[in-house]
DNA sequence: CCCGATTTGTGCGTATGTATC
DNA sequence: AGATACATACGCACAAATCGG
């Protein structure tokens, strides 16, 4: 078992902003489906390993999200895609 | 009781990685039979104290070893040195 | 069956140092 | 000078799985 790599996805030199790039995909992913509502995404430190970035730049991300009312942060619990009503 | 101090066998300020430091010694001990196959090794806050390291950087050591398929971890009940086959 | 202790899983917040743009 | 990003490391809080009384 190892963790998909989605290192393709970031372009470092692109000059739109890394997390902004990470904002992106997870997006298009969750538009296709690939993240579902409720769905649980992995751990801040494997995503940082799958796209190759820092776990910071990871958090960047997931807080814009948040902000986008698409993804939802439990404490202790997991990031997941926000629940359809 | 009290826990065995293996502070000596870290150093803070060696160019090796906390966490690659404390894989070695890891290593070293089941390569030495002072841990054995299926044997659990004590508890993630209890290897942090010992080394008195972070028990973030005992996590990147474990991870590390169980990527080398020479520890196992389960969930709420321990981490233990892989079994012989 | 329930309760508590133990242990790992996950996220939060922060700090330091380095490098690049 | 400043913003962005990386890597490492620390301590903490809360959640979930397991086990034993």
């Amino acid at each position: 078992m190892s963790l998909p790599d989605k290192r393709g996805r970031i372009d470092h030199r692109a000059p739109r902003l890394l997390w902004q790039q990470v904002c992106d995909d997870l997006r298009a992913d969750m538009d296709a489906g690939v993240l579902a509502p409720d769905a649980r995404l992995p751990a801040e430190p494997d995503l940082a390993e799958q796209y190759g970035v820092s776990r910071d730049t990871i958090r960047r991300a997931i807080q814009e999200l948040v902000g986008e009312d698409r993804l939802v942060v439990l404490h202790g619990r997991g990031t997941f895609v926000t629940p359809r009503e």
